[in-house]
RNA sequence: GCGAAAGUGGCGGAACUGGUAGACGCGCUGGAUUUAGGUUCCAGUGGGUAACCCCGUGAGGGUUCGAGUCCCUCCUUUCGCACCA
């Protein structure tokens, strides 16, 4: 239904000058309603594959169907929105889909909670958020949409699972996880509080299980190299990613040891066997053999290992936690000097990493100086440490002569000390040992030579022995996928008496996950559901029971745009289309799965394109990683160390004359309020936007403004009341100044003939500003400038009164531009305003106009003149002035003149079209 | 702890390639319109100073004719750390 023009796109244009009657409020929710139902009527966001145009793929992380949109996805929908909207206009065939990652862990809780299934639970959300999304007017295509809960959906993740069963890329090994001996289920880490249960309090003990592990570190080496040539992600998620697959070169060696009459190596994996002659002691893991042996005739170690299980996994909180440690008595060999060495059981020791055990050289490390300090175990310096940061880097670089002399050695004085246990020296003087390279010293046949040598002459003598060899050791770990809870994917195996683990064959999938049950935090519930469990084993016939244990919801996030791109295939994973669409052109989300997310992403990707299911490797073309939306907290003790959080729209703040927050007060009752700062919004501190009472306030094209005016889209967002107002205010203004113009009768926007200095001024600001906005949303994707140059063009534009003929058409010509510029972000009022403008082309299938040179040219430019350095001046010269005309200009300036009397000009600096600068 | 990033007016931010610091907006101050509030419009708004000018981009050094931007040291804040998604 239409307000304004019932006929206007049937009829063809109006003549010229034909009075308009558009109305004279802007009223978002009528425009908006209008906008949208002409996009659904014409379905004009649904895309086909069409291989005469390019492609585009705009992807936004989809959400996981909590309930309700916040702001954060408002935000991250509204960014690829707006570049896909842009993009449409430049001409491309633009796919932007839209699902939802339906499974995990929030259903189960809200299912014990309210005893809703999670099914019924997820596919109301969905329902509720999908009408959110529609309201804001994203240009989705909705024919693509999907649920990872559906079967549809999941049945591919298991077949790709059995796929990699068979190729060895999934495998079954054991893991450990939180087990809480009241409810007995297995916790995820964010349910685990303080080392207890969040829901019994019980304290959580680690179990050891089977489960099922990806072999990403098999793609490790492609993953990391493959980083070098990614130019379209930030530098820092290549970081992040380079850093957390973690490859680093050292040498794994052995301390050989007898135990019970036989000869054994106990590895340990160093990038510092430069230090190899400072070990005193060896460190191992509590769940290492060695360790497991020790406690056997020792019950106090024994006490001592399972204490460090109770401990947590988490290498945040292993790296801050006390290091603590109990002698083994156990002793190994050193392998080149061959003294003993004493074995203690760390609690800082990771089994998980590399063999579980480390060497310590209590000098140059700094997590075993503080362990050896603690237990007294000796401290040996073997490396003189470089004076200067210089040579320092050289020697890291490997490009220091060996005979470049050290400068500030340690004080033979302070030497000794050291070697007879306890050390009497300050921690900054050792401090400057550590974590450096230099010259080895106290290392018998190896002392004077530098790092990189050290190493390769210890390397080769240990090789000799057969004690050890270089070795490259990566931090990344293969990706355990097993989940021992019910709202996931189940994993496609059967188990059987007879033939023991068997794959559900092909013609079997899906495994269907029955969607009526309601977990109540007592296991998984398929363990109790017979009609999922019985079944038979493909194999031998026999009875058998199926596999509870259900996929990681990162393996539904790792293809699911591969899937959109085969929308509602059901013969195959993905087909032909994957290949038109992929890879993803523009991926947008959150900074949060910088690591993660993507990681698993790019690696199934492999996986797919190994297994010659896609053509694409490397998934995602550009990464934009938005910023999070944070809000006020204002909050009251309420006595007895209880706060109370209170929401800002009932806040009133304080400022002093000078807009300056002084205080704060509840709008209930008159009273002061804290404000401790911004935050993300979260239902705990009470500091939530909700989408839909902003939409209906303001409308989606204000809601949509401020988001993208208010900060850049990388960078934090904090969410003002005011500021909406601000952006409302805009879109009121931006109607007006159209309606102004309109309601004078409609011209023709393209401009000819000669035009007064003020016309062309208003002209050339024009098409500057488009080149500007083009630059902004195209090559620099960064919205707020965009807006900005607009709003700074719409002041200009407000102060050109000029209705002579020719004015008009210059303010015809300027406000199409200012429509069209701004409809990616206000699509809505797009829409109408541009109709008003005489138009019956819809906005969204006209192109994006060009800046005309001619338009831009410029007769005169303004330079700015500084004496020192400092600004002086300014002086007008023609636009074809030359270098040495400029500098004439400047220094002939009646200020510059006075600036520089009586000292004599050494230098005059001069940049084209900009600035002099002249040094006295 | 390790890894990654960010610090610019009262606030969010701009300054893209080393070249006029503070565009644009919010807030605030004064004025016009209005019965009033709101809306709208006009003017002002980094600090110091009577003024000329001086000082100013987390702190301290350095390079340069010229530094918010490059280099070094330090401080603070935020994010990630493998079962939240």
């Amino acid at each position: 239904m239409s307000l304004w023009y019932p006929s206007r796109l049937s009829t063809g244009p109006p003549g010229p000058n034909t009075p308009i009657t558009m109305q004279s409020q802007y009223e978002p929710s009528a425009v908006e309603a209008e906008a949208q139902a002409f996009w659904t009527d014409r379905q004009a966001f649904a895309v086909k594959e069409d291989p005469s145009r390019p492609s585009y793929y705009c992807l936004c992380m989809f959400p996981y169907p909590s309930g309700r949109l916040h702001m954060g996805h408002v935000r991250n929908y509204t960014i690829g929105d707006v570049i896909t909207r842009f993009l449409r206009m430049q001409g491309y065939n633009v796919l932007q889909p839209m699902g939802w990652d339906a499974f995990g862990l929030p259903a189960e809780n809200a299912a014990m909670k309210n005893g809703v299934p999670p099914a019924r639970w997820t596919y109301e959300n969905i329902a509720y958020m999908k009408r959110q999304l529609q309201s804001l007017g994203f240009a989705l295509d909705w024919d693509r949409e999907l649920a990872t809960c559906q079967p549809e959906y999941y049945r591919w993740n298991q077949w790709l699972f059995l796929k990699m069963l068979e190729k060895g890329i999934a495998y079954r090994k054991t893991g450990i996880v939180n087990w809480d001996p009241i409810d007995q289920t297995v916790l995820a880490n964010e349910q685990v509080i303080d080392g207890r249960g969040w829901r019994t309090g019980a304290l959580v003990e680690k179990r050891e299980i089977p489960m099922y592990y990806l072999r990403i570190t098999a793609y490790a080496p492609d993953l990391l190299d493959a980083l070098n040539d990614m130019p379209g992600w930030p530098e820092r998620v290549r970081a992040m990613q380079a850093n957390w697959i973690g490859r680093s070169e050292g040498v794994r060696l052995s301390f050989p040891y007898e135990l019970q009459g036989e000869q054994r190596l106990l590895s340990v994996f160093t990038t510092r066997a430069d230090t190899i002659m400072g070990v005193t002691f060896v460190a191992v893991a509590a769940e290492h053999p060695l360790a497991t042996y020790a406690a056997q005739s020792n019950p106090q170690l024994a006490a001592f290992i399972e204490e460090c299980k109770l401990g947590t996994e988490q290498e945040a909180e292993i790296a801050q936690m006390e290091k603590k440690g109990m002698p083994t008595g156990l002793f190994v060999k050193h392998p080149i000097s061959g003294e003993p060495v004493p074995v203690w059981v760390g609690n800082y020791v990771l089994m998980t990493y590399g063999e579980g055990a480390v060497m310590g050289v209590p000098a140059h490390d700094e997590r075993d100086f503080a362990f050896a300090l603690k237990y007294g175990l000796p401290i040996k310096q073997v490396i003189e440490p470089a004076a200067s940061n210089a040579h320092r880097r050289a020697l890291r670089d490997g490009v220091a002569q060996s005979n470049d002399t050290v400068r500030d050695p340690i004080r033979p004085e302070d030497r000794h000390v050291l070697e007879g246990g306890i050390a009497k020296f300050s921690v900054a003087e050792w401090q400057s040992w550590y974590g450096e390279y230099g010259v080895l010293i106290n290392s018998g046949k190896y002392d004077g030579l530098e790092h990189a040598a050290a190493i390769d002459a210890i390397a080769a003598d240990l090789s000799a022995k057969g004690y050890g060899e270089k070795h490259v050791q990566w931090r990344l770990r293969d990706w355990g996928i097993s989940r021992q809870r019910y709202w996931g994917c189940p994993i496609p195996l059967i188990h059987c008496p007879k033939c023991d683990v068997v794959p559900v064959p092909e013609q079997d999938l899906p495994v269907v996950l029955p969607e009526g049950l309601v977990p109540d935090g007592s296991g998984n519930p398929l363990n109790k559901t017979p009609s999922f469990l019985d079944c038979k084993c493909p194999r031998c016939g026999g009875p058998a029971r199926r596999e509870t244990d259900t996929m990681d919801t990162f393996v539904d996030s790792s293809w699911y745009f591969l899937r959109f791109a085969s929308a509602k295939n059901d013969k195959a994973m993905v087909d032909e289309r994957a290949n038109y669409w992929s890879p993803v052109n523009q991926y947008i989300g959150g900074i949060e799965h910088a690591i993660l997310h993507l990681l698993y992403a790019r690696f199934w990707t492999r996986v797919m394109h190994d297994m010659g299911l896609v053509k694409v490797k490397e998934p995602f073309q550009n990464l934009l990683t938005q910023g999070m939306v944070l809000n006020d907290i204002y909050s009251r003790r309420t006595g007895e160390g209880a706060i109370e959080y209170f929401n800002p729209v009932d806040v009133n703040v304080q400022v002093d004359a000078k807009g300056a927050r002084v205080g704060a007060t509840l709008n209930s009752d008159g009273k002061p309020v804290e404000w401790e700062g911004m935050r993300t919004m979260s239902k705990s501190k009470n500091n939530g936007v909700d989408p839909t009472k902003l939409v209906e306030q303001y409308g989606a094209d204000s809601v949509r403004l401020f988001m993208m005016f208010k900060a850049p889209p990388e960078d934090t967002l904090e969410w003002s009341d005011d500021g909406v107002e601000g952006a409302s205010r805009f879109m009121r203004r931006l109607w007006r100044m159209v309606h102004e113009h309109v309601t004078a009768g409609l011209v023709s926007g393209k401009v000819s003939g000669e035009l007064t200095d003020e016309q062309r001024n208003v002209r050339r600001a024009a098409h500057s500003t488009l080149q500007k906005v083009t630059d902004d949303l195209g090559r620099r994707r960064v919205f707020n400038t965009a807006i900005a140059a607009v709003m700074e063009f719409m002041n200009t534009l407000s102060k050109f009164e000029d209705q002579t003929p020719q004015g008009r058409a210059v303010r015809q010509e300027a406000l199409e531009f200012v429509v069209q510029m701004l409809s990616p972000i206000v699509p809505h009022a797009g829409h109408v305003l541009w109709q008003a403008l005489g138009h019956t082309d819809p906005l969204i299938d006209h192109s994006w106009p060009q800046p005309d040179a001619a338009a831009l040219v410029r007769d005169s430019i303004d330079v700015v003149i500084q004496v020192n350095g400092k600004l002086r001046s300014q002086v007008t010269v023609e636009a074809s002035a030359t270098e040495q005309q400029i500098r004439e200009a400047a220094l002939a300036d009646a200020t510059v003149q006075k600036w520089i009397e009586g000292k004599p000009v050494r230098k005059v600096i001069v940049v084209k079209g900009k600035l002099v600068n002249v040094v006295v």
